[in-house]
DNA sequence: GAAATTCCTAGTAATTTAGTAGTATAATTA
DNA sequence: TAATTATACTACTAAATTACTAGGAATTTC
Protein backbone atom coordinates (compact mmCIF):
# COMPACT_ATOMS: atom_id res chain seq x y z
CA UNK A 1 0.00 0.00 0.00
CA UNK A 2 2.52 2.83 -1.10
CA UNK A 3 2.14 6.13 -2.11
CA UNK A 4 3.63 6.43 -5.79
CA UNK A 5 5.91 8.82 -6.96
CA UNK A 6 3.66 11.07 -8.40
CA UNK A 7 2.25 12.27 -4.87
CA UNK A 8 5.27 12.26 -3.44
CA UNK A 9 7.19 14.39 -5.82
CA UNK A 10 3.85 16.52 -5.85
CA UNK A 11 4.48 17.47 -2.44
CA UNK A 12 8.07 18.39 -3.08
CA UNK A 13 7.21 20.56 -5.78
CA UNK A 14 4.98 22.21 -3.56
CA UNK A 15 7.74 22.28 -0.64
CA UNK A 16 10.60 23.78 -2.76
CA UNK A 17 8.12 26.56 -4.31
CA UNK A 18 6.68 27.54 -1.36
CA UNK A 19 10.48 28.07 0.21
CA UNK A 20 12.32 29.07 -3.28
CA UNK A 21 9.97 31.43 -4.66
CA UNK A 22 10.15 35.46 -3.75
CA UNK A 23 7.69 36.82 -6.40
CA UNK A 24 9.44 35.62 -9.24
CA UNK A 25 8.53 32.51 -11.42
CA UNK A 26 10.35 29.44 -10.82
CA UNK A 27 11.42 27.50 -13.55
CA UNK A 28 10.46 23.76 -14.20
CA UNK A 29 14.56 23.07 -14.97
CA UNK A 30 15.10 24.66 -11.70
CA UNK A 31 12.30 22.93 -9.73
CA UNK A 32 13.71 19.23 -11.39
CA UNK A 33 17.04 20.12 -10.65
CA UNK A 34 17.32 20.74 -7.00
CA UNK A 35 14.27 17.51 -6.38
CA UNK A 36 16.30 15.28 -8.27
CA UNK A 37 13.14 14.41 -10.60
CA UNK A 38 13.81 14.27 -14.36
CA UNK A 39 11.76 17.50 -16.60
CA UNK A 40 9.60 15.35 -18.29
CA UNK A 41 8.25 13.46 -15.68
CA UNK A 42 8.26 16.54 -13.31
CA UNK A 43 6.25 18.50 -16.27
CA UNK A 44 3.25 15.99 -16.17
CA UNK A 45 3.14 15.97 -12.14
CA UNK A 46 3.20 19.91 -12.23
CA UNK A 47 0.16 19.52 -15.40
CA UNK A 48 -1.78 17.59 -12.83
CA UNK A 49 -1.07 20.36 -9.96
CA UNK A 50 -1.56 23.56 -12.78
CA UNK A 51 -4.60 21.97 -13.82
CA UNK A 52 -6.32 21.72 -10.39
CA UNK A 53 -5.66 25.75 -9.94
CA UNK A 54 -2.66 25.48 -7.60
CA UNK A 55 -0.05 27.08 -9.52
CA UNK A 56 0.28 30.39 -11.80
CA UNK A 57 2.20 29.93 -14.69
CA UNK A 58 4.01 31.97 -16.99
CA UNK A 59 5.64 30.89 -20.49
CA UNK A 60 8.53 32.44 -22.16
CA UNK A 61 12.10 33.21 -21.13
CA UNK A 62 11.77 34.26 -17.57
CA UNK A 63 8.69 32.09 -17.22
CA UNK A 64 7.81 29.12 -14.95
CA UNK A 65 5.39 28.42 -11.71
CA UNK A 66 4.67 30.12 -8.60
CA UNK A 67 1.92 29.21 -6.08
CA UNK A 68 -1.47 30.44 -6.51
CA UNK A 69 -2.40 30.60 -2.59
CA UNK A 70 -0.45 31.08 0.36
CA UNK A 71 1.38 27.55 1.93
CA UNK A 72 -1.56 27.54 4.31
CA UNK A 73 -4.38 27.33 2.24
CA UNK A 74 -3.19 24.13 0.30
CA UNK A 75 -4.59 20.88 2.42
CA UNK A 76 -2.15 18.03 1.54
CA UNK A 77 -4.90 15.51 1.16
CA UNK A 78 -6.15 18.03 -1.57
CA UNK A 79 -2.67 17.99 -3.39
CA UNK A 80 -2.46 14.18 -3.11
CA UNK A 81 -5.66 13.74 -4.20
CA UNK A 82 -4.73 15.57 -7.61
CA UNK A 83 -1.88 13.60 -7.75
CA UNK A 84 -2.61 9.82 -7.07
CA UNK A 85 -6.20 9.81 -7.24
CA UNK A 86 -8.51 8.37 -4.73
CA UNK A 87 -6.51 7.42 -1.84
CA UNK A 88 -9.39 4.93 -0.66
CA UNK A 89 -7.22 1.60 0.32
CA UNK A 90 -9.61 -0.48 -1.89
CA UNK A 91 -11.88 -0.15 -4.30
CA UNK A 92 -15.15 -0.58 -2.93
CA UNK A 93 -14.36 2.66 -1.13
CA UNK A 94 -14.13 4.42 -4.49
CA UNK A 95 -17.03 6.39 -6.12
CA UNK A 96 -16.70 4.00 -9.00
CA UNK A 97 -16.20 0.60 -7.42
CA UNK A 98 -19.55 1.77 -4.68
CA UNK A 99 -20.01 -2.08 -3.14
CA UNK A 100 -23.31 -3.40 -3.52
CA UNK A 101 -22.58 -5.82 -0.25
CA UNK A 102 -21.52 -3.02 1.89
CA UNK A 103 -24.51 -4.16 4.46
CA UNK A 104 -23.72 -7.81 4.08
CA UNK A 105 -20.07 -7.48 3.88
CA UNK A 106 -18.09 -8.33 7.63
CA UNK A 107 -15.12 -6.73 6.27
CA UNK A 108 -16.48 -2.92 5.01
CA UNK A 109 -16.85 -1.53 8.07
CA UNK A 110 -13.67 -1.76 8.47
CA UNK A 111 -12.20 -1.00 5.42
CA UNK A 112 -14.35 2.51 5.81
CA UNK A 113 -12.90 3.09 9.13
CA UNK A 114 -9.28 3.16 7.75
CA UNK A 115 -10.55 5.46 4.73
CA UNK A 116 -11.68 7.51 7.41
CA UNK A 117 -8.22 7.92 9.53
CA UNK A 118 -6.15 8.53 6.65
CA UNK A 119 -8.23 10.95 5.08
CA UNK A 120 -8.50 12.78 8.85
CA UNK A 121 -5.47 13.15 8.80
CA UNK A 122 -4.22 14.04 5.52
CA UNK A 123 -6.75 16.66 5.20
CA UNK A 124 -6.03 18.13 8.88
CA UNK A 125 -2.27 19.06 7.17
CA UNK A 126 -1.46 21.98 5.06
CA UNK A 127 1.93 23.00 3.08
CA UNK A 128 2.55 25.42 5.51
CA UNK A 129 2.63 22.69 8.48
CA UNK A 130 5.53 20.79 5.89
CA UNK A 131 7.47 23.69 5.69
CA UNK A 132 7.61 24.43 9.40
CA UNK A 133 8.18 21.19 10.22
CA UNK B 1 -2.78 3.25 -2.68
CA UNK B 2 -4.11 0.21 -2.55
CA UNK B 3 -4.76 -2.90 -0.15
CA UNK B 4 -3.97 -6.21 -2.90
CA UNK B 5 -5.96 -8.53 -2.96
CA UNK B 6 -4.20 -10.45 -0.96
CA UNK B 7 -5.04 -9.25 1.90
CA UNK B 8 -8.24 -8.45 1.26
CA UNK B 9 -8.52 -11.97 0.06
CA UNK B 10 -6.42 -13.27 3.97
CA UNK B 11 -9.36 -11.38 6.21
CA UNK B 12 -12.32 -12.67 4.41
CA UNK B 13 -10.73 -16.23 4.68
CA UNK B 14 -9.81 -16.05 8.52
CA UNK B 15 -13.68 -14.56 8.22
CA UNK B 16 -15.27 -17.43 6.95
CA UNK B 17 -13.15 -19.69 9.34
CA UNK B 18 -13.83 -18.48 12.04
CA UNK B 19 -18.06 -18.70 11.33
CA UNK B 20 -17.61 -21.73 9.56
CA UNK B 21 -15.69 -23.73 12.11
CA UNK B 22 -17.12 -25.54 14.31
CA UNK B 23 -13.84 -27.83 15.73
CA UNK B 24 -13.92 -29.52 12.31
CA UNK B 25 -10.69 -28.66 9.97
CA UNK B 26 -12.39 -26.15 6.81
CA UNK B 27 -11.26 -27.54 3.06
CA UNK B 28 -9.69 -24.50 0.94
CA UNK B 29 -11.69 -25.81 -1.45
CA UNK B 30 -14.78 -24.87 0.86
CA UNK B 31 -13.37 -21.81 1.58
CA UNK B 32 -12.49 -20.34 -1.80
CA UNK B 33 -16.00 -21.64 -3.19
CA UNK B 34 -17.59 -19.65 -0.53
CA UNK B 35 -15.53 -16.81 -1.29
CA UNK B 36 -15.70 -17.33 -5.12
CA UNK B 37 -11.60 -16.82 -4.96
CA UNK B 38 -9.69 -19.35 -7.66
CA UNK B 39 -8.48 -22.53 -5.53
CA UNK B 40 -4.69 -22.05 -6.68
CA UNK B 41 -4.72 -18.46 -5.63
CA UNK B 42 -6.09 -19.02 -2.29
CA UNK B 43 -3.44 -21.49 -1.64
CA UNK B 44 -0.87 -19.21 -1.85
CA UNK B 45 -2.30 -16.86 0.66
CA UNK B 46 -3.02 -19.54 3.00
CA UNK B 47 0.31 -20.65 2.94
CA UNK B 48 1.22 -16.78 4.19
CA UNK B 49 -1.13 -17.36 7.40
CA UNK B 50 0.42 -20.98 7.75
CA UNK B 51 3.59 -20.07 7.70
CA UNK B 52 2.51 -17.30 10.17
CA UNK B 53 1.53 -19.64 12.65
CA UNK B 54 -1.97 -18.26 12.39
CA UNK B 55 -3.94 -21.70 11.55
CA UNK B 56 -3.84 -25.65 12.25
CA UNK B 57 -3.58 -27.77 9.81
CA UNK B 58 -4.80 -31.36 8.70
CA UNK B 59 -4.05 -32.95 5.06
CA UNK B 60 -5.34 -36.32 3.85
CA UNK B 61 -9.14 -36.89 3.11
CA UNK B 62 -11.41 -34.74 6.10
CA UNK B 63 -8.22 -32.01 6.08
CA UNK B 64 -8.06 -28.84 6.05
CA UNK B 65 -7.83 -25.59 8.22
CA UNK B 66 -8.85 -23.70 11.30
CA UNK B 67 -7.89 -21.13 13.28
CA UNK B 68 -5.16 -21.54 15.96
CA UNK B 69 -6.04 -18.89 18.60
CA UNK B 70 -9.67 -17.51 19.30
CA UNK B 71 -10.69 -14.41 16.91
CA UNK B 72 -10.23 -11.83 19.50
CA UNK B 73 -6.84 -12.83 20.01
CA UNK B 74 -6.29 -11.87 16.09
CA UNK B 75 -4.84 -8.54 15.32
CA UNK B 76 -5.84 -7.41 11.90
CA UNK B 77 -2.57 -5.58 11.18
CA UNK B 78 -1.00 -8.27 11.70
CA UNK B 79 -2.95 -10.69 9.46
CA UNK B 80 -2.51 -7.90 7.13
CA UNK B 81 1.35 -7.59 7.20
CA UNK B 82 1.87 -11.04 6.94
CA UNK B 83 -0.04 -10.82 3.48
CA UNK B 84 0.58 -7.50 1.99
CA UNK B 85 4.53 -7.30 3.58
CA UNK B 86 4.96 -3.89 5.21
CA UNK B 87 2.31 -1.22 5.23
CA UNK B 88 4.60 1.37 4.77
CA UNK B 89 3.04 4.69 2.63
CA UNK B 90 6.12 4.79 1.15
CA UNK B 91 9.75 3.34 0.97
CA UNK B 92 11.05 5.56 3.18
CA UNK B 93 9.20 4.46 6.47
CA UNK B 94 10.36 0.51 5.71
CA UNK B 95 13.31 -1.22 8.00
CA UNK B 96 15.10 -1.95 4.55
CA UNK B 97 14.63 1.73 3.27
CA UNK B 98 15.11 3.87 6.50
CA UNK B 99 15.85 7.25 4.76
CA UNK B 100 19.19 8.98 5.15
CA UNK B 101 17.73 12.70 4.82
CA UNK B 102 15.08 12.56 7.14
CA UNK B 103 16.69 14.91 9.36
CA UNK B 104 16.28 17.63 6.36
CA UNK B 105 13.46 16.03 4.59
CA UNK B 106 10.23 18.70 4.86
CA UNK B 107 7.96 15.35 4.22
CA UNK B 108 9.32 12.68 5.96
CA UNK B 109 7.05 13.51 9.42
CA UNK B 110 4.26 13.96 7.29
CA UNK B 111 4.49 10.52 6.36
CA UNK B 112 5.61 8.98 9.11
CA UNK B 113 2.84 10.36 10.99
CA UNK B 114 0.33 9.09 8.06
CA UNK B 115 2.16 5.27 8.93
CA UNK B 116 1.44 5.96 12.58
CA UNK B 117 -2.46 6.60 11.99
CA UNK B 118 -2.54 3.75 9.72
CA UNK B 119 -1.11 1.63 12.59
CA UNK B 120 -2.66 2.49 15.26
CA UNK B 121 -6.58 2.08 13.53
CA UNK B 122 -5.25 -1.56 11.75
CA UNK B 123 -3.70 -2.69 16.12
CA UNK B 124 -6.34 -1.32 17.25
CA UNK B 125 -8.91 -3.76 15.55
CA UNK B 126 -8.93 -8.06 16.15
CA UNK B 127 -10.66 -10.51 14.36
CA UNK B 128 -13.80 -10.79 16.87
CA UNK B 129 -14.33 -6.97 16.10
CA UNK B 130 -14.56 -7.44 12.12
CA UNK B 131 -16.93 -10.92 12.87
CA UNK B 132 -19.42 -8.78 15.51
CA UNK B 133 -19.61 -5.98 13.23
C1' DG C 1 -4.09 -48.51 -2.69
C1' DA C 2 -7.33 -45.05 -4.31
C1' DA C 3 -9.07 -40.63 -3.24
C1' DA C 4 -8.86 -36.31 -1.24
C1' DT C 5 -6.51 -33.12 0.89
C1' DT C 6 -2.41 -29.81 2.01
C1' DC C 7 2.43 -28.29 0.59
C1' DC C 8 5.83 -26.35 -2.52
C1' DT C 9 7.97 -24.12 -6.60
C1' DA C 10 7.80 -22.10 -11.05
C1' DG C 11 5.81 -19.74 -14.66
C1' DT C 12 2.77 -16.19 -16.96
C1' DA C 13 -0.74 -12.74 -18.20
C1' DA C 14 -2.60 -8.35 -17.02
C1' DT C 15 -2.21 -4.06 -14.94
C1' DT C 16 0.01 -0.18 -13.08
C1' DT C 17 3.87 2.82 -12.45
C1' DA C 18 7.48 5.55 -13.94
C1' DG C 19 9.43 7.44 -17.20
C1' DT C 20 10.82 9.16 -22.58
C1' DA C 21 10.03 11.58 -26.83
C1' DG C 22 8.42 14.89 -29.86
C1' DT C 23 6.11 18.83 -31.11
C1' DA C 24 3.19 22.95 -30.58
C1' DT C 25 2.50 27.36 -28.26
C1' DA C 26 3.77 31.53 -25.81
C1' DA C 27 6.84 35.20 -23.90
C1' DT C 28 11.24 37.56 -23.85
C1' DT C 29 15.14 39.74 -25.64
C1' DA C 30 18.63 41.05 -28.82
C1' DT D 1 11.27 40.08 -36.25
C1' DA D 2 13.95 36.12 -35.42
C1' DA D 3 16.29 33.40 -31.99
C1' DT D 4 15.90 31.73 -27.52
C1' DT D 5 13.77 29.81 -23.64
C1' DA D 6 10.17 28.61 -21.31
C1' DT D 7 5.40 26.00 -20.67
C1' DA D 8 1.52 22.80 -22.80
C1' DC D 9 0.00 18.74 -24.75
C1' DT D 10 -0.20 13.91 -26.50
C1' DA D 11 1.60 9.57 -27.42
C1' DC D 12 4.57 5.91 -26.59
C1' DT D 13 7.49 2.49 -23.81
C1' DA D 14 10.17 0.06 -20.30
C1' DA D 15 10.12 -1.76 -15.72
C1' DA D 16 7.90 -3.44 -11.85
C1' DT D 17 4.10 -5.34 -9.46
C1' DT D 18 -0.09 -7.86 -9.00
C1' DA D 19 -2.98 -11.52 -9.75
C1' DC D 20 -3.24 -15.32 -11.01
C1' DT D 21 -2.31 -20.56 -13.35
C1' DA D 22 0.13 -25.10 -13.54
C1' DG D 23 2.13 -29.22 -12.04
C1' DG D 24 3.55 -32.32 -8.97
C1' DA D 25 5.07 -34.11 -4.14
C1' DA D 26 3.67 -35.38 0.56
C1' DT D 27 0.16 -36.81 3.86
C1' DT D 28 -4.09 -38.74 5.75
C1' DT D 29 -8.37 -41.30 5.51
C1' DC D 30 -11.39 -44.85 3.93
Amino acid sequence: MKISTKGRYALRVMIDLAINSNENYISLKDIAKRQEISNKYLEQIIALLNKAGYLKTLRGQTGGYKLAKEPKEYIVGDILRVTEGDLAPIYCLTEEGECLMKKKCKTYSFWKGLDDVINEYINSKTLEDLIKS
